[in-house]
DNA sequence: GGCCAGGTGGCCA
DNA sequence: TGGCCACATGGC
């Protein structure tokens, strides 16, 4: 790793991805400001070892996925290539093994034509522990428009930007960039007091080492770790569940009480009314240790 | 103008 | 444990 410092980073992919896929999937969301998409490549600022890297990434047929460094100034070294491939396998879920999931749900009636229609893509994570909780209190009993517009807000009023050729790329807020704040200073980006209250709680547990990323990853179980995140203010089980399966890669962390996956299993069996918790639970039966990709791909189809 | 939104904490029996 | 209710504000 040490001589290579200049040159681009290339990533394998599994048999079961598709860059198209999942290009798509985040060209949905580009108002949050923390990548910019064209028709076949994305640019992020990504955050390793104390610096942000302003990160091109292609794909190159047989070879995998291709990271380049876009500011001369700017590249990595040593261990930052490590972590840096890292990240972008965390982004993409790349060590999971779809095949399992796939066998699964070709054959579930509700999962049929999502796997068909969107082959290939991954659950597209959160790789840093503070945004995806940070995104699931934003999101709370709130519309996704809205909760994209306070997410782009509080990127721009407390991250950093890596300015290149006339454009701003965001890197998330850290919670040390949050934990002093008073709910005042969240106020004019129409946060709810509730809201920012959550918010700083949570990034003064984290600063002060009581909220620990590893601790929540080591925990025995699904529901262990549940546990774990619900002890902190605003965090319940949807939120937990959000986390474990966008972040952590729980593979059966399921937020069942998700407004949107009620809507896409009112969709996918064609329902004239929202699904009961009950026949949630019925239709999720055959995807055990699974229902988080299962979520992610009923998602995709609203 | 009314209902809904990728919920949660707090209170009560 | 389970059932209400306040919260709070934009989107459609």
């Amino acid at each position: 790793m040490n001589d290579a410092s200049i040159g681009p980073l290339v990533i394998e992919v599994p048999k079961e991805f598709s860059f198209k896929q999942n290009l798509d999937y985040l060209a949905m969301t580009t108002d949050e400001r923390l990548y910019e998409i064209g028709p076949d490549w994305i640019v992020r600022a990504i955050p390793v070892n104390g610096r942000n890297f302003l990160v091109k990434i292609t794909e190159e047929p047989d070879e995998g996925l291709l990271a380049e460094f876009l500011e001369e100034d700017n590249l990595p070294v040593g261990d930052d290539h490590l972590e840096l491939a890292r990240y972008i396998r965390h982004w993409f879920d790349l060590d999971t093994d779809l095949a399992p999931f796939y066998q699964m749900a070709e054959k579930d009636p509700l999962l049929g034509e999502a796997v068909k229609t969107y082959y290939g893509l991954r659950n597209v994570g959160i790789p840093d522990f503070f945004e995806a909780i940070c995104w699931g209190i934003l999101g709370q009993q709130i519309n996704l428009t809205f909760a994209y517009t306070l997410k782009r807000r509080f990127v721009e009023t407390f991250g950093q930007a890596v300015h290149w050729e006339g454009h701003d790329y965001w890197v998330f807020p850290r919670p040390e960039d949050i934990a002093g704040l008073s709910v005042e200073d969240l106020t004019p980006l129409q946060l709810s007091a509730r809201k920012s209250e959550y918010l700083i709680g949570v990034a003064n547990e984290i600063v002060e080492g009581r909220l620990l990323e590893e601790k929540v990853a080591e925990a025995g179980s699904l529901d262990e770790a549940e546990k774990v995140l619900t002890r902190m203010r605003g965090i319940g089980p949807w939120t937990a569940n959000y986390v474990l399966m966008r972040c952590l890669r729980f593979p059966d962390a399921f937020p069942i009480a998700d407004v949107g996956l009620h809507n896409a299993i009112k969709l996918v069996t064609g329902s004239d009314r929202k699904p009961s918790l009950e026949e949630i639970r019925e239709h999720a039966l055959p995807w055990k240790g699974f229902e988080a990709y299962a979520t992610f791909y009923l998602w995709r189809c609203l």
